[in-house]
DNA sequence: AGTTAACCGAGACGGTACGTCGCGTCTTGTT
DNA sequence: AACAAGACGCGACGTACCGTCTCGGTTAACT
């Protein structure tokens, strides 16, 4: 019953219960308790399902161009529900062991999607070799996750173009 | 009451409970709540004291070496009974506009700190001219956040050198 | 500051706190302690006061007819503001013993009034001599307050003429 | 958890509180919310109970010593634990609405029962004819309440029949 | 006339109980 | 057999008052 996700949308992440999730969904606590263990198990699976149906990395053959695509998308996510729910989920990691897991197991998914493109990147002369790519992808995001989850300034495209162009001499050939 | 942040400690933020801390400082629940409008808010307000205690930021002259030893003390700090704070009012950032303001306001001032310094760099020619230094902030905490509250691999002062290395081509002359 | 007595009436005794006394009477709560023990206390006070104020029992020379007035003319009082008051005197004389005292001590005075009228209805030879005139009252207060306090059906002028008419041979000659 | 009159007995009725008579009836106190809006109606389903278990108006054929086993046998349940139990029901009631219907609901049953016999006294040619029965029994009880609410003095069995004596010529034929 | 003490309003304090909410477990009846 | 429905023991919530306790500020009395 991931349209439980919906109360999440409408009520925050903290004020969305197993209990009323129950209610929407037609179903007893009982149930819920079955399949999941925790409001959080419950987010991160629809995270998951959502996750899968939602593509890959772009590649038009331009590393940075699709950077810039890829992290506009990003960003027009957590501007989204899917945002509300993230940000739920990021927080409950921070005291939920068990959450902390599935988010970084959504994370990687993620993450090596984007080493991959990395990796074209690095073979088609584009991106600086011998980088540690996990880190160069800490180096992009990094900055996003920082801005948009301590608000200090707000989070666009503009934003992560200016990103891009201050990484550029670390990590772009010419 | 700020001994109540030794619950935090022990307990973790999210088994925190004001009726707990007004227990522990042998008083009345609604001293706490004649005081402080949530849990966040006490917390908040002990590291805000905690911070006007410890000093500011390093100034040896060398602005990498400073930022090395920086980094290298907010980790220890993280890795203190501060961070489980820390981690906790991030969190509750996230659920909850007073908390955010909270964690915003203490960041402002750490990221100032660092600015000032950033500054200090850029006169004595070893940081790049014309960068948005509040972006430089983001470049350089961005990826320790990143990992530190999504939990991707461990951060540690070697990782930060990683960081400080990488970023090195964008950021400082010569 | 028996204007207090207002609150009693407009919330009922109950919902009366002493804080709201204080706040009504424009003064600390501190100075209500000093002069009185108790919400009842001051109720108290303030009956006694109220009461000395009323007259004593009618004599007309005729008993029947002035404890017909009498009765109705208390019946009138526990309609009116003072009934709540009293109604919650009573109630907390229940489960305090200093509120039962200040009750026990108001009814005193009211029903040696009484006695005193019925002893002059012995002189006159209008009530049967050798009844225990304590006694006598409560066989005609007796009726009014059970039916009072319990509200098995209305107490009213007529219903006290019954009472009356009812106790006639038992007290009354010819 | 009708073990929880136990508490009323041992503290009084002011004294117990919801929460003292969940803990003590190793409930959870919002079970006690389900069943019962009110300490009041705890008790009073208590009282009901017990009464049912106890049987009705003794009947050997005279009505006169009937009475005074009747009162007798009230009197020495109110210096039993119901009585305070029942003092403490009576007071509430004067401030709230539902413990005066629970009140007049319990009273309704035993006056009922008195009036039954009080019929049958009538039809015995013990008790005058013509009598509002309903105003007999508050004239006997009445004085019973009266003195043991108020507490002017001791009620004990002599002093019922003092006043079953002093009601005689009113009441009772030859 | 200046000083001092008593008393006051205001309200903070440590407490206790309130009535509510949601937890995670359990029982019951239905399909 | 799995399910919805929801009762259960529990624990924390935030609020209301309790009776006690400082606080300043204002009188009033007495040097």
């Amino acid at each position: 019953m991931d349209a439980a996700t919906s109360l999440c949308v409408e009520l925050g992440f903290a004020a969305t219960t197993i209990e009323a999730i129950a209610a929407r969904a037609g179903a007893g606590k009982q149930t819920i308790y079955r399949w999941w263990p925790s409001k959080a198990a419950i987010l991160i699976e629809g995270v998951e399902i959502q996750r899968d149906a939602r593509a890959g990395f772009p590649d038009t053959g331009d590393l940075r161009a699709d950077l810039r695509t890829q992290t506009s998308n990003v960003l027009r996510l957590f501007d989204s529900d899917f945002g509300a729910i993230w940000r739920g989920l990021i927080a409950a990691a921070q005291n939920d062991t068990a959450a902390a897991d599935g988010v970084r197991r959504i994370l990687r998914v993620s993450i090596d999607e984007c080493i991959g493109r990395l990796e074209k990147g690095v073979k088609d002369g584009q991106l600086r070799p011998g980088l540690d790519l996990e880190l160069v992808v800490e180096l992009i995001y990094g900055p996003m996750y920082h801005t948009w989850l301590l608000r200090t300034r707000p989070v666009n495209a503009s934003y992560m173009n200016q990103v891009l162009d201050a990484l550029a001499p670390a990590l772009f050939i010419t």
